[in-house]
DNA sequence: ATCTAGTCAAGAGCAGTGCTCACAATTGTT
DNA sequence: AACAATTGTGAGCACTGCTCTTGACTAGAT
């Protein structure tokens, strides 16, 4: 541990180096599959290593425990995750705003259907003695809500953005909670007002509320036939919570 | 598995159902211990086996599996998450729905925070492998969402409920979803409109996204020191969403 | 009181897991 | 070709869920 960022960072110039690299691209590929087809908490390194072709204790050359490869898989599915998103709000206009926080809202949960054991990852339970390092996994892991705040304080600065939206208007902000709001608008650099911010986090939390309950199967099997459009429906909702206007 | 129903349901006459109830008794008990303090994915048999003093097999007299187990666990937190919001509810007037609404909310967060392994068994990401049975689940997991839906119910009969809130009063409830929200009203013999259950739905998932962040920690270690103040915000909004009044 | 039948705990055992370590094989570099 | 760093091997430890046989016990019927 005396200065490996840089070397991480080179090019990997020598072969050694080079094949590394390609092993551990290996075992994260490999995890990645193990992880969709059997689940977080289901992850062997055993298992991987067999797929890997190699003996079990091989694979702690490449990497340090189990945890470590959970972490990789977990800042592998929050930068696929947020390429996802950034893709689908990228191809909306600048300007249509309400547009671009339906796009945000649907990549979310197109992206957590298609890998709902890399999602229940990202946003489940915490599996099991494991604490994501914070110092690698922020940066990714807020991907998703600052797109989510770039959408509402563009349009806050454009004039799109209603005060608070029609239901947070008469609700109160404490000055305990304004202080976390400001902390938030200085470390983010935004404009938007409290009520706009607070109903903003509401939104931001309810997306993914409504995500989790549909990927995680709390609505129960038979309710719910119309979820595509029961999602689209708590989406203009959220829009409008948020003081979007359509 | 001839009926063991009826016997269930007997009195436990003789000293060996009595002794056989109690010993289960007393694993769940250990098991709910565990679960606390480890989470669900490391609760082990065997664990719980050394706890009660007896060797790791003679539990499987007494459950079949771990998976039982994890059943056994998942409605007893079901059910003690419903007695308190029952009781948070009931403390509050009849016709008090803001206030029952509140209190409803408070009370799932309350027992969220002070039982997280067993919220996250409950709402968390299913544990891997294992799949709730419905049949001894559904009962006891839907009484918060029918204490929800009684309160919005309740208020819309008594004319204290707007039309749909101020926001989703004009956002589309498609046909497809209307044929969901009907058959979903036929069977809970509710009289609240399609909009206001469209929206009770959506208040109902961001109720426990809000509560899911908070306890998972999706927040980060940092922002939100005044979380109370966020969660009453939020609750506020929420009622505001459903159409109550205040 | 004895016999019988049901129940229960014990312990061995199987297959799997994470992880460590000494040793051997390989491979890039000198 | 020789050296040294790196990588793969296999044994081993402690743990898990779960099964099965064996022996002890107990409750009710004779």
């Amino acid at each position: 541990m005396t200065d490996a960022a840089p070397a991480a960072e080179a090019a990997l110039r020598t072969p050694r180096e080079r094949a590394r690299a390609r092993t551990i691209e290996d075992i994260v590929r490999i995890g990645r599959e193990h992880l969709a087809l059997h689940g977080a908490a289901a992850l062997s390194l055993r298992a991987v290593a067999r797929d890997l072709g190699v003996v079990s204790s091989a694979v702690y050359r490449y990497v340090e425990s189990r945890e470590e490869l959970l972490t990789l898989l977990l800042v592998d599915a929050y930068n696929e995750l947020g390429d996802a998103v950034d893709a689908a709000v990228g191809a909306r206009p600048e300007n249509d705003f309400t547009g671009r926080f339906e796009a945000l809202g649907a990549a979310v949960r197109n992206w957590a259907l298609a890998q709902p054991a890399s999602y229940a990852l990202l946003f489940g339970s915490p599996v099991p003695g494991y604490q994501a390092p914070a110092e690698r996994t922020t940066g990714p892991g807020t991907r998703v809500v600052v797109a989510l705040v770039a959408i509402l304080d563009g349009a806050w600065r454009a004039g799109n953005l209603s005060e608070a939206g029609p239901h947070a208007a008469d609700v109160d902000v404490t000055a305990l909670l304004a202080a976390d709001l400001a902390n938030i608008r200085g470390e983010m650099g935004l404009a938007v007002p409290d009520p706009v911010l607070a109903s903003g986090v509401l939104v931001w939390t309810s997306l993914f509320g409504a995500i989790s309950f549909e990927v995680f199967g709390q609505y129960g099997p038979d309710a719910f036939v119309a979820r595509d459009e029961l999602f689209a429906h708590h989406l203009g909702v959220l829009a409008r919570l948020a003081g979007l206007r359509t």
